[in-house]
Formats: structure tokens, C-alpha cells, sequence
DNA sequence: TGAGACATGTAATCGGTTACATGATTCC
DNA sequence: GGAATCATGTAACCGATTACATGTCTCA
């Protein structure tokens, strides 16, 4: 079996992870119980499953630490095509249907972006994905004028919501996007 | 086929937006298409199954409208039975597991709450979840703090950014709260 | 000696995605 | 006559959830 060609929002969250130091099945669990990174299933059947599919697509290798001791653990480190196809991954384009449909897609994808493409990449990261937000919430400020008429109060005050919280993805990106400047 | 005893997010949207006029299908499909309602597949792999499941649970009735034309529409209307599991559901009591979890759903919710439970249980919905964000808060804050040191810039980056997009939650439920307290 | 953390898995089920398939009606 | 919209579906695949299953190690 090989090839998938698409990874997950959870293979990405693997393979992110094992890029900054490999890990076991149960290492993976425990970021994913004891830390709020994204929000991921944490359970057995996901993420051994999850492991096995990205070792047969040969993007992670599996290595048994502790032989022949009686708890033997399974780490797993990225192999150079995992590193490429992570790569690929985060450098794709941020696309207005991600905005809309994948946001917590993006979110998890901006760490890595930052640790394994650096500075520059992140800084056009971040900037296309504030024109992006930008450019969609006039949209949705209209959806919500529409509806003031229609006297569906708890509607629009959901619609309200929605705009809100695309503000306050704007409102960081705008502010790590000047942190970052300075770096530069 | 019966009682699958608890109703997915989709199964959520479609009772509720059916609770507020009879749809087809089609009808379903272009609420998510063309409006930014939650964000659902709109798909009919998607949708024509889920209607197919909650008529043989007996939660929607389906009756088919111009059978004689030769384009006839499948029209779904709430039964009593889907009627008392909207109202159950959109009932059950906002955890903090649901504020980590299933924000979307929370706030699928809230407009069916208002509009088939009314004023009283739409703001201690609200205030429920207010006090739910509010708590949840200040463990993020605490994670992030420890990240200070660890020197990981993006990751801190990150954690900033759900701290900031709860902070966006908390404050538009304060200022829905404080609208419709002035309707009581 | 028992609780809780360490560690890895499988099996059944369910439902979402993608792609395919079909045909009618309306309007230009 | 052709495009867009109306309208409903199926089939293959894939992966997440839930529940089950097993055994070790450490520390109080």
C-alpha cells in the first residue's frame, strides 16, 4: 500500500509532531489529552490505525525501543518522505475554502509552518491568510444584513457570531504578523 | 430501524432547520450551500442518507409533494417523536467538555434555542456557556505561561490565538446576554 | 496490594466524502 | 439547443468513535 495522496488534519498533526522528536503511539495520545493542540481524538483506534497507514505509506518509521525489556515502546520518526510530503503539506496555498471550511486546519498548520519553514513562510502564511479572512467577512456582514429584516433575532445574532470570531482570527494574525516583522 | 438514542450534529441541523418550515433534500441542500449556516457537507451522499436515518427513527415524515408532475419533491415534516428529540437535545445542559470540544455545536444550537425554547432557556444557555468559557479560560492562560520558557515561539503564537478566539466567544455571549435581558 | 500510569492494540459500527448516475424544467 | 437549476439518489471507500482486550511498572 502506498500513496494516499492527501494527508489528514490528524496525519499532519502526527507528523508535525514526530518532526520536532519521534514518538510513540502513546507519547502522540498524551499531547493530544494533556495539551489543547487542535482538538484530536486521543483514542487508541485513531491514532495506532493512523500510525500504521503513515508507516505503510512510509512517511514514518517505526522503531522498537527497549527490545527485550517487557514494556517495549513504538517510536516512530519521520522518514525523508514524510519531511517531504509535510513540507508539501504546510506550504500549500491558504485558499478561501480553507478559511471557510478547514480554519482549524490552518491553525494547526501555523506552528509547524514556523519551526520547519521559518520565518519568511510564516510571515506569507500569516499574511495571505488575513487577506483571505479579510476579503470573506464583508460576505457575511452582508448574509447578516439580509437577515435583520427577516426577524430571525437569534439568527443573526448567531450570524453575528460567526463574523466576530473571524475578526478575532484577524485581529491575531495582524498582531503576530508585527511581532514577527521586528524579527526580520 | 429505531432510537438511535443520540442525534449528530447534521441530524441537529436538520431537525432544527425543518422545525422551522417543512424541506425537501434540496431544500437542505441550498441552506448549506448559500448560507454560512454552521458548515455542513451539503453534499447528497451526505444529506439524503441522514433524512433516509431520521425517517426510520420516525423523527421526520417524509410526503411526497406534486406526484403526479414529473419532478415531484420529497417534503419532510417534524413528527412529534423528532420534535421531543430536538427539543431533548437542544435541552441537554452545556459541559465544559462541550466547550472544548463541540463549540459548533454549541453554537448550532443556540439559534434553534431561542427560536423553539424561548427567551428564559436561551439565556441560561447563555449564561451556562459564559461561565463554562470563562473557566476554561484561565487553563489555557496557565499553558501558555509554561510555554514561555520552552522557547517555542510558534507554538506560544498558537495557544494565543484559542486563548484570544474563547476571549471572542465570552465577550459575544456577554453582550447577547445583556441585549435580551432588556426583552424580559 | 491496589491504583494509576505506561503501552499497544483490535472489532464493530457508523457516517461522511467523493464520484457517479439520471432525468426534468426553465430561460436565453 | 444548451446551460443552469431543480431534484434525488447510490456505491465504494475511508477513517473516526466506542468499546473491548491485555499486560507491565511504579509508587504509596
Amino acid at each position: 500500500m502506498q500513496n494516499r495522496n492527501n494527508l489528514s488534519t490528524l496525519s499532519l498533526a502526527i507528523l508535525g509532531l514526530i518532526s520536532q522528536r519521534p514518538m510513540s503511539g502513546y507519547d502522540l495520545r498524551k499531547v493530544f489529552t494533556t495539551t489543547p493542540m487542535g482538538h484530536f481524538s486521543s483514542s487508541p483506534g485513531a491514532i495506532y490505525p493512523a500510525l500504521k497507514r503513515l508507516e505503510a505509506d512510509n512517511l514514518v518509521a517505526g522503531e522498537i525501543e527497549g527490545k527485550n525489556t517487557l514494556r517495549p515502546r513504538r517510536v516512530y520518526t519521520l522518514t525523508k518522505m514524510g519531511k517531504e510530503r509535510l513540507v508539501q503539506r504546510l506550504s500549500e496555498p491558504v485558499t478561501s475554502e480553507d478559511i471557510i471550511w478547514r480554519m482549524d486546519d490552518l491553525i494547526l498548520r501555523f506552528p509547524f509552518i514556523g519551526n520547519i519553514l521559518g520565518l519568511e513562510k510564516t510571515l506569507h502564511f500569516l499574511k495571505v491568510l488575513l487577506q483571505q479572512i479579510e476579503a470573506y467577512i464583508p460576505s457575511l456582514q452582508e448574509h447578516l444584513d439580509n437577515m435583520k429584516d427577516e426577524s430571525s433575532l437569534y439568527g443573526a445574532f448567531a450570524m453575528q457570531h460567526g463574523i466576530e470570531t473571524y475578526q478575532a482570527h484577524a485581529r491575531w494574525a495582524r498582531r503576530v504578523i508585527d511581532q514577527l516583522q521586528d524579527k526580520l
